[in-house]
DNA sequence: CTAGGGTTAG
């Protein structure tokens, strides 16, 4: 016994794949192992050594890009693997610029771009939102010649669509000489994701007619487009289609079918899906809350908020819309202004305008309107017309003039043909019998920038006659003889 | 010698 019964390890010269070791690596420290070895016994020198290496460090969810960096520069002469993959792991990192500055420098140096780096460098791009930015890598696209490869098309369509541009990524796709699956998919998605519905069907519709199946992936977006133009038949022949293909449904495919019967009103079928998923995400949690939400089931939408914390799960920005949501809905002011305190507290999460717009719709419904005002005062923006809308509506239920004047002026200078808020403004003035109001309002009115609008209409000398948008306003006859 | 695409919640 003794020193001899334990293994020795292998001598190094007579490793045969050590950089393949670094594929095999699950933490950096076994990868910084590998490479003490490999500098131990020069192999580090060698490109496809490193190429191991910086792989892992830059595309594994264990690695770490800042060791891949230092890696890369120290390697004499990088080939276009490595620049592709340090592009790569920018692509996906928390800093898509990154790549793109890594791009530039690598043309500097007179590297040429190849058919893997554009898929990279256009995925950076889909994450950073400049049409400016996909048309110059275009054209770096087309002087490469690269334009007809598939993953680079399809590439190009995806960053022309998330920069709003739909137009450029419809004609790309067009003129695609053979178009795959993967490119249906982009750009039904595409649609799907600038809220185009209807475009996004009809080409599913074309799809289908040119023999392509659809896959899970193309599934999912096809149901988000169903679940916003309200298509519950589509759906739910997708859905039988699912069960008589039998696609496997993952939890990606089961939300958006979750979520297409939630929006159409199908509660009842969402709920049993919900029930029966074995994996859930917050995505899947947000469909069925702000499903239950905004069907009228305000209750069982919070009773699934409190479920969500007890199962550890992390609700994020969208989770707090729909129960905040679901608060207005039910009235209960206490427990929303609660549970919107939190959201920054416990969670760490900023709320954002559509936040600040439940809140006020909360607190003005409550008759909170000063309140409501406040939190206005608080925000980092300028409210927008959701915000102001709910606020104007919460000052007409409780009969509010003073708020209602500071919001109507805030609303002309938005809108400044805007005439319908003067009628409500009207009205409530009326209602409250501020007469002199009313005619000081009139008078805004006639020396304002007065268009006849449709849905309402002044004839000038007549007052009479608002309709806006279908109730006969208070102006009775008895106050307009004085203004005589 | 190595590698790549599209998907869910508002």
């Amino acid at each position: 016994m003794g020193l001899r019964s334990v293994p020795l390890p292998p001598p190094i010269s007579k490793t045969p794949h050590l950089s393949l070791l670094a594929d095999n690596c699950n933490s950096m420290r076994q990868l910084k192992q590998v490479h003490a070895q490999m500098i131990v016994s020069a192999r580090i020198l060698d490109t496809f050594a490193a190429s191991r290496l910086l792989s892992f460090c830059a595309l594994s969810e264990a690695g770490d890009i800042g060791y891949a960096i230092r890696i890369f520069e120290n390697t004499q002469v990088p080939n276009g693997f490595l620049w592709n993959t340090l592009i790569r792991g920018h692509a996906s990192g928390s800093d898509p610029c990154e790549a793109v500055l890594l791009y530039v420098k690598m043309r500097r140096l007179g590297v040429v771009p190849g058919k893997h780096t554009f898929p990279f460098l256009l995925k950076a791009c889909s994450r950073i939102f400049s049409l400016g930015l996909c048309k110059q890598v275009h054209t770096q696209v087309v002087k490469s010649g690269l334009d007809l490869d598939l993953h680079v098309v399809n590439g190009l369509v995806r960053a022309y669509s998330v920069s709003s541009s739909l137009g450029d990524a419809r004609l790309l796709f067009a003129e695609s000489p053979d178009r795959n699956l993967s490119i249906w998919t982009t750009m039904i998605c595409g649609y799907t994701q600038n809220f185009c519905s209807n475009e996004a069907l009809v080409l599913f519709d074309q799809m289908v007619v040119e023999g392509f199946e659809p896959n899970s992936v193309t599934l999912a977006s096809v149901l988000s487009a169903c679940a916003q133009s309200g298509c519950l038949e589509l759906g739910e022949r997708i859905h039988a289609f699912i069960k008589e293909r039998g696609i496997e449904v993952g939890v990606i495919l089961s939300t958006a079918l979750l979520h297409m019967y939630a929006k159409n009103g199908a509660i009842s079928a969402a709920q049993d899906l919900f029930d029966g998923m074995c994996e859930k995400n917050v995505a899947t949690w947000n469909a069925m809350i702000c499903g239950l939400a905004s069907h009228g089931h305000a209750e069982e939408a919070l009773s699934l908020f409190w479920k969500l914390e007890k199962e550890k799960v992390v609700p994020n920005d969208i989770t707090f819309v729909g129960v905040l949501s679901a608060c207005c809905h039910a009235g209960l002011i206490d427990i929303g202004h609660e549970i919107f305190l939190s959201m920054k507290k416990v969670y760490g999460i900023e709320p954002k305008i559509e936040h600040y717009g439940c809140m006020v719709d909360l607190l003005g419904k409550g008759g909170k309107l000063t309140e409501a005002e406040k939190l206005i005062k608080e925000m980092l923006w300028k409210p927008d017309m959701v915000i102001l809308s709910a606020l104007l509506a919460a000052c007409n239920i409780h009969g509010n003039t003073e708020v209602a004047e500071r919001v109507v002026k805030e609303i002309i200078v938005l809108e400044p043909h805007n005439q319908g808020v003067y009628v409500v403004l009207s009205n409530m003035y009326a209602e409250a019998g501020q007469w002199e109001d009313v005619l000081k309002l009139r008078k805004v009115m006639k020396e304002g920038s007065i268009k006849k609008t449709p849905g309402w209409s002044l004839v000038d000398g007549d007052a009479t006659v608002y309709k806006y948008p279908s109730q006969e306003t208070h102006l009775a006859d008895g106050h307009l003889e004085k203004e005589k």
